[in-house]
RNA sequence: GCGCCAGUAGCUCAAUCGGAUAGAGCAACAGCCUUCUAAGCUGAAGGUUGAAGGUUCAAGUCCUUCCUGGCGCGCCA
């Protein structure tokens, strides 16, 4: 609906340049229509008159009064009016032009969407190869609450993005090489001897109760010599870290969380990619040796400072398999890489716009999307772990206790940028608190409602729309009228969220209607029909949001106990 | 000290390139269950958008300065 009206609406802005003798191209700048705060005002409101006011005004000199109301009484005038589609177009306060539209066009409208099905807001193929890596946890401890967002979030935004007819891979990235998995092992080697946890681990050592579960299976199918053997740390560390990622794995596939692809550190170094990355920046004259070590000259391509690539030790640092990683990532033929990771990555972002620069691609093929942390809470408290457990609260205490379809819709119901609260409690209640199983209650209603007149006649056959009147029936087609801007301003934004709300706006409306009107009306089989209809094309449009986000359609709710 | 993010109703948050009277949910208040599942609906109430300037027809939104909170500033990952 809105794009049909911005044609209509520039259509008319070049119809008034001709008429006035300029170039048609005379007022292209980018106006909005929006649907009015307030719904008196009408359906739609553009500002295309205020925001050319200007222009005409220099344009046509000699104007006599306010040019934006003059512009907008030209623009009414040119505006074409399609059979049955306006009921009123009206100039209001400084130079708005509001739009009514007929019963007629949103009922028309309805019947589109319904054979739309499915696939209302969808988007053709664009050609555009995304890749969207996220959670990407290091296999040395569990994941945590704060991984749970990053997970969602990639999640649907993934299917958000394909949705808009992008071509995506999800990917994981495993940092399996380097110190981090030998300081795992050691950590394990170190509650494997010393059992007794009132023993506190050396400075730097992984703490957590994991620790102590991989060191006692380790006891338990190890003989006791094997742990004084010099290479028994290096063992622990490897076997150790597959078994986190199958944990990590199961406990992404249980969040119905899955990826395309699992990208091993491990296989850069072993393929030489890390150091061909190395020469090519070197090939740039974007390196240089100091105190022994080899620095990327990150600061001329606008980081703070320059970063190390390989250590005095003569070690890789984890940025050098960062930029060998990304490099990868633009070969493999991306066009646009986004990166999902945690508000304690903000360093990053510097580093990594001028790996992209080096290698030679525009800032905005790569967008590094930080999410700020999740507080966990129980009912209103904050959620504490004991100090033994380590500083993170594994995902797994959520999972434990929330579907993971609630999980889902409250990991995604604010902004990325701000810091998310997340209420156990509010999370598993069953109730109208918990805002996903408002939306999700939507469907089972409609189901549940169309099953019923089903009972009574058959709804089979030819639907009159022109019945669906009511204001309950218009706001219901308006707000699905803008589902298709929802989507692709989420895709567009970074912003899941837009869809949250929507869905919640579109559960408020629906219910509304539902507590105000009849659906099933037993001797009215015509009108059950057409409410029927609206009803499941309401149902279809919200289950394809749901779907976008990752949340299952039910067609029935357990009933409350 | 520097960088990123946030500050909106009692609480948690929305507000899609700057639009008209800033919206929801929760909590608190008043109602609605012989009815298509009340996991619901209706009504009333709640605001100097952290502060001060600036830009313009129009600012929660953009610019400047300041205040508060979170995160980060390693040859750690």
């Amino acid at each position: 609906m809105i794009p049909q009206l911005t044609a209509l609406i520039t259509r008319a802005l070049q119809k008034t340049a001709q008429g006035r003798g300029l170039d048609p191209a005379a007022f292209s700048r980018k106006f909005v229509v929006e649907i009015p705060a307030n719904p008196e005002r009408g359906h739609f409101s553009t500002n295309a008159a205020m925001i050319h006011a200007r222009d005409f005004a220099l344009a046509v000199p000699g104007l006599k009064g306010n040019p934006a109301l003059l512009l907008a009484r030209e623009l009414v005038d040119a505006l074409e009016r399609p059979p049955d589609f306006f009921s009123a177009v009206e100039i209001a306060g400084p130079g708005f032009i509001n739009f009514r539209l007929a019963k007629a066009a949103w009922q028309k409208l309805l019947q589109e969407i319904r054979a739309r099905g499915d696939s209302y807001g969808k988007r053709p193929p664009t050609g555009q190869k995304i890749l969207v890596e996220y959670v990407s946890s290091n296999p040395t401890g569990p994941l945590h609450v704060g991984h749970g967002r990053g997970a969602a979030w990639g999640d649907a935004f993934s299917r958000i993005l394909e949705y808009l007819g992008h071509e995506v891979t999800r990917e994981y990235y495993v940092n399996d090489a380097g110190n981090q998995i030998a300081t795992l092992g050691k950590s394990i080697l170190f509650r494997a001897l010393h059992p007794d946890l009132s023993v506190p681990p050396p400075e730097g050592h992984y703490k957590g109760a994991y620790i102590k579960e991989l060191a006692d299976s380790f006891l338990q199918k190890r003989p006791r010599d094997f742990f004084a053997e010099p290479q028994a740390a290096a063992i622990m560390s490897e076997e150790a870290a597959q078994a986190i990622l199958a944990e990590m794995r199961a406990d992404l596939v249980a969040f119905g969380v899955e990826f395309d692809s699992w990208f091993s550190e491990k296989s850069l170094i072993a393929s030489g990619e890390l150091e061909k990355a190395v020469a090519l920046l070197r090939e740039k004259g974007l390196v240089y040796e100091k105190d022994g070590a080899l620095f990327f000259e990150s600061s001329a391509l606008g980081d703070d400072k320059d970063r190390v690539l390989r250590k005095s030790d003569g070690s890789w640092t984890y940025f050098a398999s960062d930029v060998a990683y990304h490099a990868n990532k633009y070969a493999r033929g991306f066009d646009r890489l986004i990166d999902v990771l945690g508000a304690d990555h903000v360093g990053y972002l510097g580093r990594m716009r001028a790996v992209a620069r080096a290698l030679g691609r525009p800032d905005a093929s790569l967008k590094i999307v930080l999410y700020q942390l999740v507080r966990l809470f129980r009912g209103g408290v904050p959620y504490k772990m004991s100090v033994r457990a380590g500083e993170f609260i594994p995902l797994k205490v959520v999972m434990d206790e929330v579907s993971p379809d609630a999980a889902r819709f409250l990991y995604l119901t604010q902004s990325h940028d701000s810091t998310l609260d997340f209420d156990l409690e509010l999370a598993k209640s069953q109730s109208a608190e918990n805002p996903v199983y408002y939306v999700q209650y939507l469907c089972a209603r409609a189901f549940q409602v169309r099953a019923k007149a089903q009972a009574l006649f058959s709804l089979e056959g030819d639907i009159d729309f022109s019945l669906l009147s009511e204001p309950g029936e218009l706001a219901l087609i308006q707000k699905l009228s803008l589902f298709p801007e929802v989507v692709g301003a989420s895709g567009d934004n970074f912003a899941p969220h837009f869809l949250t709300t929507w869905l919640m706006d579109a559960a408020k409306l629906f219910h509304r209607y539902y507590g105000e009107t009849r659906l099933v009306l037993p001797d009215n089989p015509e009108l059950t029909r057409a409410r029927i209809a609206l009803a499941m094309t309401v149902r279809a449009v919200v289950g394809t949001g749901l779907s976008l986000l990752g949340v299952s359609v039910p067609e029935r709710m357990a009933k409350e106990s």
